[in-house]
DNA sequence: AATTGAATAGTTGTCCTACAACTTTATAGG
DNA sequence: CCTATAAAGTTGTAGGACAACTATTCAATT
C-alpha cells in the first residue's frame, strides 16, 4: 500500500478523493485555462497512487468539462474552468454554491411544517396523496439579497422528527446528510415564469420574472426524496450548462 | 491484439466505441431500469477487450447518469434511461431533437447574410469587431407552430461562401458538418425573458415569455464557432437536465 | 422456527508492469 | 531555411494480481 505525502483527505473512494483535489487545483488556478496539467505519471508519483487511479479521476473531470484529454499529448484545462462552478449539471446545495461564488448565503423560512402531500407532490415523490411530507417555504439570500424563493417537500417516511429542527438551522442537504440521506441525482425541468404571486416579504424583488427549477431529488437507488420548486430571481443568479456531444 | 466477435464498429477509441455499444444496449432495453448489467469480467470476455476498457466505458456511462456502479455489487441501470435523451446537457441540433420528439421540424428565415460582427458577437467569438460573420434570424417550427426564435452568428473565416446556401436549406449543424466543422461543446447561459420585442410574423405567440438559451459553440480545440441566442416560447418546449453529484 | 454469525463466492477498486498508438520536440541533412 | 527522420514524452489498452466490499449460503445458537 503506497503512502502519500498529501493524504487526500475527504470521503469516498481514492479516485473520488483525488478527483476532488484535482478539481480544486484546477478551479483555484494552479493551471491556467488552455494549459497542460501534469502528466498521468507525474500525478501518479506526486499523490502516490497508481496511474489507473489518476486516469479514472482525469476521465471524470473530462466528462464534467473541466479537462480536455488528448491522446499522446496530455490533459488540458478547458477554457470554461472558471465559470463552471455554478454549472447546472452538477448537483450541489444552493447554499454551498452561493458561498463558493464569494457571497454570504442566508435563508429565511416562511413556513416549515409537516403536512399532507398535495397531488403534485404525491405524484413526484411516488407516495399517496395526503401522506405526510415535510413542506417548507423559504427565501434564499446572498449577501442579504433575495436570489430565490423555494417551495420544497421532503418525503418524511422513516425520517426522525428531529430532522425538522436540523433543517431549520441550515442547508437542507446538510441536515439530510446527518440522517444518512444523500441525494445522488436530480431530474430538473426549467421554465420561465412571470408572476406576481411568487415571493413575499419587504425585500421582494421589484420584477416578477423568475427562472423556475422544478426538480425531484433521488437517492442512489432511484427513490424520490424531495420535490423542489425553486424560483430564481432573473438576473441575480447565473445558470450555465456545459453541453457536450 | 485480441479479436472480438462483435467488431465494435464506429469511430473513436476502443473505449468510446464500447461505450456507444453499451449505451445503445441500455437505451434499447437489453437490461431493464434497476437491473444489474453483466459484470466487468463478463463484458471484458464478451467483447474481447481488457477490463480496463470496460471499466472506463462504464464509468463514462455512469457520469452520464445511465448507470449506477456499486462497489462489490455491480453496475445497475439507472431509472431515468429513457427520458435522458432530450436532456439539455447533450449537445444536439434543435431540428433533430424536434424530430425525435415526434414532431415535424421546420424553419423560416427572416434574414441570412454576411455582416460585420457587433461587439457582443465579437466578444463571444473571439474575433475583431466588424470582422465578417454569417448572421441569421430564424423562426424554428414544430408541426408548423413556432417554438423558438433564434439569432445566430457563425464565425465565417475560412468557410466557403457556398455554406450560406447549404444552411438555408436545413439544419445549421448539418450544413457545417459538410465543411468539416463539428461543434463539440457548447457553453450555455439560461435566462428568463419577458419582452414583446422578440419574434415577428403573423404566427407570433400571444405571450411575451421566453426561455433564452445564450450559447457559444466550440470545436474540439476550444475555438469558438458560433454564437447563438435562442428564445424558446415558454411552454412549447420541455427542457430537462439530469444533475449528478 | 427464527435469528445470528461465519464462511464463501462474486463484484468492483486499486496496483503493477508492459507495450501500442499518438504527439511533440529535437536533430541531421539537404 | 526547409524537410525528413529520430527520439522522447504522453495517453490508450492489455493482463494479472490482490484488496475491499456485497450478497448468499449454511451451520450454530437461541
Amino acid at each position: 500500500m503506497p503512502k502519500r505525502s498529501t493524504p487526500l483527505g475527504g470521503q469516498g473512494t481514492l479516485t473520488q478523493r483525488l478527483r476532488d483535489v484535482l478539481r480544486t487545483r484546477i478551479l483555484s488556478g494552479d493551471w491556467r485555462p488552455g494549459e497542460r496539467i501534469s502528466s498521468e505519471t507525474d500525478l501518479s508519483e506526486q499523490y502516490r497512487v497508481s496511474r489507473v487511479t489518476v486516469r479514472t479521476a482525469l476521465k471524470s473531470l473530462e466528462s464534467q468539462g473541466l479537462l480536455d484529454i488528448r491522446h499522446g499529448s496530455g490533459a488540458y484545462v478547458s477554457n470554461f474552468g472558471s465559470s463552471i462552478r455554478a454549472g447546472l449539471q452538477e448537483l450541489r446545495s444552493i447554499t454551498e454554491t452561493i458561498r463558493e461564488l464569494g457571497f454570504e448565503p442566508g435563508m429565511k423560512f416562511k413556513s416549515l411544517q409537516q403536512v399532507g402531500a398535495n397531488s403534485e407532490q404525491a405524484a413526484h415523490l411516488n407516495i399517496e396523496e395526503g401522506a405526510p411530507v415535510l413542506a417548507m417555504e423559504r427565501a434564499i439570500l446572498a449577501d442579504g439579497e433575495i436570489v430565490a424563493y423555494s417551495y420544497d417537500a421532503v418525503a418524511i417516511a422513516g425520517l426522525p422528527s428531529s430532522v425538522v429542527q436540523a433543517i431549520g438551522k441550515g442547508s437542507v442537504f446538510a441536515a439530510l446528510a446527518k440522517f444518512g440521506v444523500y441525494p445522488a441525482r436530480a431530474f430538473a425541468e426549467i421554465h420561465a415564469i412571470n408572476s406576481t404571486e411568487i415571493g413575499w416579504g419587504s425585500k421582494r424583488p421589484s420584477g416578477a420574472l423568475y427562472l423556475l427549477l422544478d426538480q425531484v431529488h433521488f437517492d442512489r437507488d432511484g427513490n424520490p426524496l424531495m420535490h423542489s420548486k425553486t424560483y430564481f430571481v432573473e438576473g441575480r443568479f447565473q445558470f450555465v450548462i456545459l453541453r457536450t456531444s
